[in-house]
DNA sequence: TTAATATTGTTGACATATCAATAATTGTAT
DNA sequence: ATACAATTATTGATATGTCAACAATATTAA
């Protein structure tokens, strides 16, 4: 949903943050879909896609935990169980109990995972190289210091 | 989920359009964990809030469409037809057939939804201008401009 | 050591979103 | 007038997300 956009409310008076607010939420979607629309004839979504990504990249070795994972992604981690669950349906992870903590799963992605990522990144980091070309230089170096202070202060707000 | 938040790749030495898009998707996180939260103690979710806004704002005194809403809102009427049913349920919102076109629902906000959104009015602007408020005026200023000239690069893409 | 507490993962109930298929109706073109 | 196309709403299947309750296991404190 395309939240809070314009409820016809008058903008443009000074009235920044309101637009800049309906604005974040509109470029979002527009992003969102972007990726999406990316990654379908992979056979993969931003969520499939985040969490292979985030295991290749923060497991290392010797693998992450579920826990660890949601963390990551900022997600709970129930939502993390029933993910998992599919990317192991499709055989795109390892889910190895681990025997020195036996509540915890080790998660390993797995050789076809492995290969899937390698023929989807070149492409991912191209729809962001284009994405962001659309603005100069300058501007992305503007809008992302603005977009940092505003991050950093909502949460420490 | 925290969408393509960095997988601990290389961001400052000029990759300023990844790091944007991170940030974009995390400050969308955090802008709708804040007005989720708001919503809560009125059982209002973003989605039925936007849903009444547009109702309210969109559908002036003789209604408006089931579809005119999933427009405004860029949604799937599916979507429409299911948060309709709970808002309908909920007494927040009459769904009339239209005689003039027998295919059509019109759909009007009730006593009860009025009243309801006339109570979040106020709260919920100042949470917009409380986040809003977290930049100065002209950084605002700066940050919307660059955020719309974005948006319009992108759709036309 | 035992008891209380915290962590890890799962399940069930729910919310919001999509797409594809469908029914009913309306609009258009011949 | 009839056939074809478009629009409106609904349903079913599925995806991704939350929260609350729970079982199993680990950790910490007494």
């Amino acid at each position: 949903m395309d939240y809070f956009r314009s409820f016809g409310i008058e903008v443009g008076q000074g009235k920044y943050h309101e637009e800049a607010i309906y604005g974040i939420v509109l470029l979002y979607n527009l992003i969102n879909g972007e990726i999406s629309s990316f990654l379908k004839p992979y056979e993969l979504t931003p969520a499939k896609f985040n969490v292979l990504m985030t295991i290749k990249h923060q497991g290392g070795s010797s693998g992450i935990s579920q826990v660890e994972i949601s963390k990551h992604l900022i997600v709970t981690p129930s939502n993390m169980t029933r993910l998992l669950d599919k990317l192991e349906k499709e055989k795109l992870v390892h889910r190895i109990s681990n025997k020195n903590d036996r509540r915890a799963n080790i998660i390993k992605i797995s050789e076809r995972g492995g290969r899937l990522l390698d023929s989807v990144w070149p492409g991912y980091q191209k729809v962001l190289r284009r994405l962001g070309s659309l603005l100069t230089k300058a501007e992305q170096k503007t809008f992302d210091a603005l977009l940092m202070k505003w991050i950093s202060e909502v949460k420490s707000a």
